[in-house]
This record gives structure tokens, sequence and C-alpha cells, in this order.
DNA sequence: CGCAAAATTGAACCCAATCAATGTTCGTGG
DNA sequence: CCACGAACATTGATTGGGTTCAATTTTGCG
């Protein structure tokens, strides 16, 4: 691993009250890997060899059954993921696949559990690092089953629209297949919702997104701080 | 607190290994509280004062948005729950409600994260039940999300049935309207489902199902270990 | 027995998925 | 630089699962 990406790491809120020791024993044994788009990381069933860290690109978490595939959470830098089940030693019960090249750190799933085993800080980071992806799947869930796909549409664009400094003009980095599966709907679904948002001011050119008036837009979204963040 | 309550209490998972010393402090300043049906023990948007358990009833959580309500998850003892918000000292993300009358124990959060803060023990127990408490919304939103409301109602007269001793006899401890609300649809949705669910061999006699052909009921629902229990 | 609540049944409607057809974009090779 | 093809995006039509509203039936209890 280099330098840079060291550091990153050891950045994180899960070391970073972590013994030297114990961080360069996790190290020690981890292994940074690229991977290409679209392909499977882990599936779900498999028991967990590896806690997984995406340290560049995106990275989806799915789950199949009787024929059908859902999109559960889209994980951006710098996330874990499956931790829970390496800490369980339980079968994963989601798959992941990048949605882009990826850059994701691995570290050996036996060495995580016992340096929890011995690391009071690493104990308590991971209880923080658990507690926030859960409230994370909470809002997830939340959005799904109270909003309809439209409103849904609505306040990834406020967020987005946020995220990119409020310019009123949001640029699409990803591409509207995978947009779709991110707001848990078709991607017929989402041309058919974008032109009927036009009504609250939202136009499109191409690759980008522009709100025209966004305190309509507000109004129809009703943005709402236990669902969205 | 009763001493049969405590040795119950002690036996939890999430308090095996804590020291007498610390459990002592925790269960000092903590209430066990008898509730009647249909309470809200706790609102979305309040910080939380207490982490609770359920020792007796059971406890619905659930979350409203722009005039709807959908219902989250539904808890049995023992279990505690809005673990998350008390170690991360933010905000409810969702409300509950005594479905039965029970019996919560509430240990004020201030406590909690101070003995998490100095019981390793403590903060390891935290770390496996925010896993498993994660797992089971993992499992849940994949229920929800991967099946139809009469996939997910032949799955959960399968499990009753197993956690009945597979008598093929199911006795309905709780209203419809409830039983509709936990497996995610409305109450007229569930007398429909009952009723086309007759083509599988189940059958309603007052309160209480029969199934008359366990195998052509699982070949329909399809049961699957990662998404049930 | 009679009432109120719960459960069932029917009808209309809404949201979203699917299938199908058309239009657009973009990269490649001639 | 243009032409072509493939992938992607849009639009239309159809279907199905599920909710809602309304009416009726059943249940349970005083």
């Amino acid at each position: 691993m280099r330098q840079a990406e060291y550091h990153l790491v050891r950045a994180l809120p899960l070391f970073e009250n972590v013994s030297e020791k114990y961080f360069d024993e996790l190290m020690g044994s981890a292994l940074m890997q690229r991977f290409p788009q679209g392909l499977t990381l882990i599936r779900e069933g498999e028991l967990p060899d590896f806690l997984h860290i995406v340290v560049e690109g995106s990275v989806e978490l799915f789950a199949s059954h009787d024929g059908h595939e859902t999109v559960l959470d889209i994980l951006e830098p710098v996330t874990t993921f499956i931790l829970a089940a390496v800490i369980r030693d339980e079968v994963y019960l989601k798959s992941a696949r990048t949605l882009t090249p990826a850059q994701i750190l691995m570290i050996p799933a036996p060495g995580v559990r016992g340096v929890f085993d011995r690391d009071a800080a690493f104990a308590r980071a991971l209880v923080n690092e658990l507690a926030l992806r859960y409230r994370c799947v909470v809002r997830s869930l939340k959005n799904e089953k109270l909003r309809n796909s439209k409103e849904r549409l609505a306040n990834w664009i406020l967020q987005e629209d946020a995220h990119q400094g409020n310019k009123r003009q949001i640029t699409l980095a990803i591409d509207k297949q995978t947009l779709a599966s991110r707001l848990g709907m078709a991607p017929e679904n989402l041309s058919r919702n974008l032109a009927k948002l036009s009504k609250y001011g939202v136009t499109k050119s191409g690759t980008t997104l522009i709100i025209d008036d966004i305190a309509a837009l507000r109004q129809f979204a009703k943005p709402n701080g236990l669902i969205d963040q």
C-alpha cells in the first residue's frame, strides 16, 4: 500500500484511535486492490474472508431471490461494508459489485475479529461505525417505503444540488441506468419522472439538470431531515 | 427491579461479560416500567434519554412522513431498541409504540455511553448486538423488496408454524390489523391473500390457521435462509 | 338479543414494472 | 470526416400488485 493510501485509511474514524501496533497488524495482512467496473466482489450466502473498504469508485450492494434482484445500497468512498457479517462471522446477506472501476482495501476477517477482541479503542470505533451504517439503512428504508419514485427523484436532485454547491445545475456523473437503480426504479420510470418534474422547474439538457424554481421543487419534494442526509 | 428481572437482564448477551461494578451502575439508574397497549414510547426526531429493552410484550417501530406511516420492525422480548441513536447521541429516526401491554427496561442514555467508554466488554457486546440488529433490518428490507405481499404472508405462516411446534395449526395471537401491518400490507389485502392461499392448502377457522399441504405451501413460499430467520 | 368493532368482499384507482417501438448518442472503422 | 452500429434513452401501451373507498357480513361482548 502506498503512503497516501496508508494515511487515508489511518485517518478513518474506524482506525483513528487504534494503537499503532494493532493498526499495523491489520494493515500488514491487508490488500489494496483495483477492480474493473461491474465485478462482483462478494456473493450473498458466502462466509466473509475480508472486511472491505471502498477507497475509490463506487460499489453497489444488492440481493437476489427467485430470479429477481434489488439494490439495497450504494457506497461511496470512504465506507466499510459487510462489517456486520465479518464481526459475527456469519454469511453475507448481500452481494456487492463495483459500479465504476474501484479501489478496495481488504482486511482479512480473522484479523479484524482478533484486534476487535484485544483493542478496546477499535471495539468502540466499530460500535460507532455500525451504529452509523445502521442508521443509513433505516434512512433508505424510510425513503423507500414513505415516498413514491417521483418524490425520491425530487429529493435526490435537491441533495445532489446541495452536494454540488447549490449551483442549481447538476452534472450527472453516472449513467441513468445506475441512477435509476440507486433511486429504486426502472430506467423507463426515471425518464418519465424527470419529464414530470418539469412541472416544478426541472429541465434537462444533455447530461446536466437545471433547477429553475427550487422553491417549487422543495415544496413538492418535502425534504425531511429524518430521511435525507 | 425484582430479582427475576435482574437475572433475566443480567443474562442478556449485551450484559453477560460486563463487570459487576458497571452492571450495577447501569441498573442502579435504570427503570423497569409497565406500559399499556398502544402507548407511544418514543417519537422520531427526539433525542434519546434512555436505552430501551423489551422485557415483556411487543413493540412496534414505525415512522411517519407527509401524513403516511409505515411499520419498520416489530420487536419481541428480549430485544434492545434505538441502540444506535443512544450510542451516537443523535435523534431517533423511528418512533416506537407498544402493541400489547409491555414491560420495558429503560437505562439512562448517558450511563450507557459512559460504561461503553470505560468497559471494553460492554463495547464488544454492543458491537455484536448492533451487528445483529443490523442484519435483522437487512433481512426485513429484503423480505419487503423481493417478495410480494402474498409471498410474505406464506413465509410468515411457515415461520409461525415452526415457531409453534410444527403442529400445522397456527393460533393467531394478534388481531389481523396488527398482523397486516407487520407483514406490510393493508388489512383488506391480508384477507384477500389468505383467501388466495387456500389454493396451497391453507384454511382458516376462526382464530386458527390450518396448513393442509405444507409441501405445496413451501413450494409457493420459497423460504430463503438469507431472508427468513 | 343487539350493538359496535373487526373482517371480508367488491369496485375503482394509482403507481410502477414490463414489453415494445422509436429516437438519440457516441465510438469505431471505413 | 462521415457512416454505421450498438448501447442508451425516451415514449407509448399494457399489465399487475396494491391501496383506498364503500358496502356487507361476521364476530364478540355487554
